[in-house]
RNA sequence: GCCGCUAUCGUCUAGGGGACUAGGACGCCGGAUUCUCAGUCCGGAAACCGGGGUUCGAAUCCCCGUAGCGGUACCA
């Protein structure tokens, strides 16, 4: 039964902190699957914890968006702005008689389970008191099922449920509650969230039911873990896409890795361009069970999106990662680094020696100025100072011979040059950097090895 | 406790009763590229949680167990 009618999704996170990596991919999920198929993609903001919700969460995970660059068509919509609307469906169902207001506490419940046994949800009786908590009513017999995209059917018995509380004395409603009006309010026709939310679907089921609302489609996303299998969290390394981003990743590689935890596809095509995670995307073939984030892989396939980038995208993006100038002296740079970092944050190391003295790396120099190092880099330094273009083709030539002059090996020349112009043994070819430096610094850099090694 | 979900190499996964000698990717190990690191190329080790069924045949279906995870709030 393939329905063509283009479907509307939310994405509907809690400002109670960070946008975490586990609810990016939902985000992302939720994305694909309205770009997939002309849909729509609402944000809703879902801060009716009045306790735990910030203006400054709610910035931050709409800049979290902007930097993955996943768009949206409605909102974001606060949810606490929907209030009347909660209020009159609230009354709705106090008129009915399928919610009422109720005074037991939360202590109240537990005793009663306590005499009634742990498999029976708490029923209440209700009360004339207007200032009682209002909880819905919950059938004894029978059971809720949820027809999920990803799990098929999923059936939990009524009987275990409580009675459960839908709105404040005071009049706020709950999440549960919230949620089932604002989905059904809004057309929501596909409600795509993570897994932890499917034992409170019936919830949202029954409250649509009592409402006379045609439940939307849902499909619960397997969570993420940790490295050690636990949920994932601030130990876990970066756990946030601010923290990604600080780490130097390209929104596209995320993108591209978030979308491959918990989703696959049948030819095992690994990396993909965004256009194609759209095109190839259907929320029905996400997998079941949960995923660990691994960086490493978002490490390598990070790596792939840098080098497929232009010298051009690639400046520009190591520009503002770094907060520099993208300009001709970067530039250069980038160029000579951009086949060796795989992530933003790796590329300074490899360039900074093109805008700042040699780092001090003592264990580089013990391990590689001795024996004949003060001979290569004499014989190095008149072959430069004597050729007459200082680029990194010429570089080349005049140095390429000294190794066999000496009756060294390659390494034993140029690790000792590495080392005299940046201080220590990792950098880009020896050739482009010295064309890089240029000529006086690289003579510079050099003559200051050569009088340390004879001090 | 009760309710529910999940279970293929270390990790992400392919597989949906015979095409499985279980495939790919990351990572790891070894080799090549005779400047480091990285990259690239080649090769290698590495998995169907356990036990019962069903069937001529099970990684695939069913049951039980075990483990992990989630829910069980006047949080979301």
């Amino acid at each position: 039964m393939p329905d063509d009618t283009p479907i509307r999704v939310r994405f509907a996170p809690s400002p109670t902190g960070a946008l975490h990596i586990g609810g990016a991919r939902t985000a992302l999920y939720n994305w694909l699957a309205a770009r997939h198929g002309g849909g729509e993609l609402v944000l809703r903001i879902e801060d009716t914890d009045r306790e735990r919700s910030t203006e400054e969460n709610v910035a931050q995970i709409l800049d979290a968006m902007e930097w993955l660059e996943l768009d949206w068509d409605v909102g974001p919509v606060s949810q606490a702005s929907r209030a009347d609307l909660h209020a009159e469906a609230l009354q709705q169902l106090l008129d009915s008689g399928a919610a009422y207001r109720d005074s037991a506490t939360a202590k109240d419940v537990e005793a009663w389970k306590a005499e009634h046994g742990a498999d029976r949800g708490y029923r209440g009786e209700p009360t004339s008191d207007d200032g009682a908590a209002v909880r819905l009513r919950v059938p004894d017999d029978g059971e809720t099922v949820v027809h999920d995209l990803i799990r098929g059917p999923v059936s939990f018995p009524n009987r275990s449920y409580d009675d459960f509380v839908i709105a404040r004395g005071d009049g706020s409603v709950l999440y549960n509650f919230a949620v089932a009006v604002d989905d059904a309010e809004m057309g929501i026709s596909e409600v795509v969230r993570g897994d932890d939310h499917l034992s409170n679907t019936p919830k949202q089921l029954l409250v649509l039911t009592a409402l006379g609302h045609e439940p939307p489609r849902y499909a619960h996303l397997p969570l993420l873990h940790g490295p050690d299998g636990k949920k994932l969290s601030k130990r876990h390394g970066a756990a946030s896409v601010q923290e990604l981003r600080e780490a130097g990743y390209l929104p596209a590689a995320v993108r591209n890795y978030l979308a491959l935890l918990g989703w696959g596809t049948d030819d095992d095509t690994t990396v993909m361009a965004t256009e194609e995670l759209v095109r190839r995307f259907r929320v029905e073939d996400v997998g079941r069970s949960a995923a660990i984030f691994d960086e490493k892989k978002l490490r390598w396939l990070n790596g792939r999106f840098m080098r497929e980038l232009s010298l051009d995208e690639y400046t520009a993006a190591v520009a503002r990662h770094l907060g520099r100038e993208a300009d001709a002296r970067l530039r250069a740079a980038c160029a000579i680094a951009q086949e060796k970092a795989q992530t933003l944050e790796e590329v300074w190391a490899l360039i900074r020696f093109l805008f700042e003295p040699p780092v001090d790396d003592e264990k580089a120099w013990a391990k590689v100025m001795k024996d004949g190092a003060l001979a290569a880099l004499e014989a190095s330094r008149s072959a430069l100072a004597e050729v007459s273009a200082f680029d990194a083709e010429s570089v080349e030539g005049v140095l390429d011979p000294i190794p066999e002059q000496l009756g060294a090996k390659p390494g034993k020349v140029y690790q000792p040059i590495r080392v005299a112009i940046t201080g220590t043994s990792v950098s880009p070819g020896i050739f482009e950097s010295l064309a890089a430096l240029g000529r006086d610094e690289s003579l510079t850099r050099i003559d200051a090895a050569v009088a340390r090694l004879r001090s």
